[in-house]
RNA sequence: GGCCCAUUCGUCUAUCGGUUAGGACGCAAGAUUUUCAUUCUUGAAAGAGGAGUCCGACUCUCCUAUGGGCUACCA
């Protein structure tokens, strides 16, 4: 049975999307790439309490800084358009009523507040209230009024939903591509809402279910939260008479916090000083959460440390661009277990990808950041530091601490250089080395470093001690490239700047 | 509480009945280096527990434990 491979990402605008999403619409990308089939994005907002204004755009320009395409869908269009479930709300109730009518469901005119009332007292008692095949028939419903009753009581305006009507003691027997066989027994089940009247909308499960099938949707690749509602939609299939286009399910492992239980959230990532979310996010309410964009990761390296978060390829490789994902990815080799996130992995995978930057590509992430600090350089100078830094570098944010010596002469002097070389012969030595470097003619780091070199020799010098003095007066700091790297950048006139900046503002250290 | 899913080094994972249980991150030690990094080498580190099935179980079955998810007129 060939059929035409159309998966969906369909996240609810209720808030930025966190990695986990982000994770589950890259495997629908991966998998659909890879069959030839095609991506859709479809916006879930049938839950007007929770609408974030800038959800949804978050969610799209997030999807594009990964490199994740959409072929069809919310921005973009397509034979099934609207895309967007509020804007399908008249599709709906025309499905909800089909079910009514073929007894697979019924009106129920209880208000939220009745149930709530319902359920406490159950709890009370000790007892998990469900609504279901035992107490429906002594609840108002279509099941139990007359139709004159539920005809005058709809006219009227009062309130009702529409229930699922959970077949009692069936076994469902479901498969899902990760886990395999699932049965459930329908009686451990209850009659969720397809439909609510107060604001003219589906819920998930009848929305859902219902736009899978109009969408032509193949693979249904959703968050394991979704697994307990999975017998309701194989029911619902169905009822509906559509079994023979039933899409088949797999459902993902959740991403654990990094510590402890549970599912991440945005209070973690704050917490443990990692983002839990793509971009930066500003919440209408003034909220804001890190991004890995803007905390400096690749997008590459963002992506390929999700995907083998949860999937692996059965081989040792580990560096993946989004071709060979597309390529080497299947659903057979996800595993089943929840993944911790871990944000040292997540470092490694960035590193990797920064000692991997070509220096073009460098300078222009580079480029933006110098010009922040108010440094305007050549595109080849810029090539040129970040090149010899990156394999320092982590985050792309790194580079700026990194390099700044390049541009900016030391105002302060590290102590722990300062207590280990500004002492002794060294600031003598030092005061020698400037009146040497002050002669060279020719600044290349070559020239510099013979020069310097037999100097050192001659005067049986250490060249530790020379150098990392030296590296005192131009980085200020122990840290960096090699000195001739330095000196050759900043040139000689700066070069004996520095040092003279070090020997009238630094006292030795005794 | 009920239902469902899961369980190999601290973490991500390989193993699809027979292996000295492999790799990666992190950690430790060493080498390289004028410093800091990078890089390289080495090391410590695992089959939740208990019953079965089998010549043989990390791998199959069951029980227990633990973890997670769901249990809304949220997705």
């Amino acid at each position: 049975m060939e059929r035409a491979v159309r998966v969906r990402f369909a996240p609810s605008p209720t808030g930025p999307l966190h990695i986990g999403g982000v994770r589950t619409a890259l495997y629908n990308y991966l998998f659909a790439r890879q069959h030839g089939g095609v991506m859709i994005l479809r916006i879930e907002d049938t839950d007007s309490q929770r609408f974030v204004p800038g959800a949804e755009a978050y969610i799209m320009e997030s999807l594009q800084w990964c490199g994740i395409e959409i072929d069809e869908g919310v921005g973009v269009g397509g034979p099934h358009a609207p895309y967007r479930q509020s804007e399908r709300r008249e599709i709906y109730l025309k499905y909800a009523l089909q079910l009514v009518e073929a007894g697979w469901a019924y009106y129920a005119f209880d208000t939220a507040e009745e149930l709530d009332v319902m359920r406490k007292q159950a709890e009370t008692k000790g007892e998990a209230f469900a609504y279901n095949y035992a107490v429906r028939t002594q609840l108002a419903t279509s099941l139990v009024l007359s139709t004159e009753e539920v005809k005058t009581r709809i006219e009227r305006g009062d309130q009702w939903v529409i229930r699922f009507r959970m077949p009692e003691n069936e076994l469902v027997e479901m498969k899902d591509l990760i886990r395999g066989h699932v049965e459930v027994n329908t009686s451990t089940l209850d009659d969720k809402v397809l439909y609510k009247s107060a604001d003219a909308l589906p819920t998930y499960h009848l929305a859902n279910i219902v736009d899978d099938h109009l969408m032509e949707v193949s693979h249904v690749i959703r968050g394991e939260e979704w697994l307990p509602s999975l017998p309701l939609h194989y029911l619902l299939y169905k009822a509906f008479g559509w079994e023979a286009t039933q899409p088949e399910f797999a459902h993902l492992p959740l991403l654990l916090k990094p510590t402890g239980g549970g599912k991440l959230s945005k209070r973690d990532g704050d917490k443990m000083g990692f983002p839990v979310f793509p971009l930066f996010w500003t919440a209408p309410t003034g909220e804001t959460a890190h991004g890995y964009r803007e905390d400096g990761y690749l997008p590459e390296a963002f992506i390929n440390m999700l995907a083998l978060l949860g999937w692996n390829p059965g081989t040792e490789q580990e560096l993946f661009s989004m071709d060979e994902l597309i390529e080497n990815f299947s659903l057979d080799r996800v595993s089943k277990s929840g993944a911790r996130f871990q944000p040292e992995k997540a470092h490694w995978f960035n590193a990797q990808y920064m000692h991997r930057k070509t220096e073009a590509e460098l300078a222009t992430l580079y480029q933006p950041i110098l010009r922040a600090h108010g440094i305007e350089v050549t595109d080849v100078a810029a090539r040129h530091v970040a090149n010899i830094m990156k394999e320092r570098a982590t985050f792309i944010t790194d580079l700026w601490d990194l390099t700044s010596f390049f541009f900016l002469a030391p105002t302060e002097y590290e102590e722990k250089q300062s207590k280990k070389y500004w002492k002794g012969a060294n600031p003598d030595i030092l005061r020698e080395l400037r009146t040497v470097l002050a002669t060279i003619t020719d600044f290349s780091a070559e020239h510099t470093e013979q020069i310097v070199h037999a100097w050192i020799e001659e005067k049986g010098y250490g060249m530790g001690q020379v150098m990392n003095t030296l590296r005192l007066a131009l980085v200020g700091a122990g840290k960096g490239p090699g000195m001739y790297e330095v000196t050759s950048f900043i040139g000689q006139a700066e070069t004996l700047r520095r040092i003279d900046n070090l020997l009238t503002n630094l006292k030795p250290i005794e």
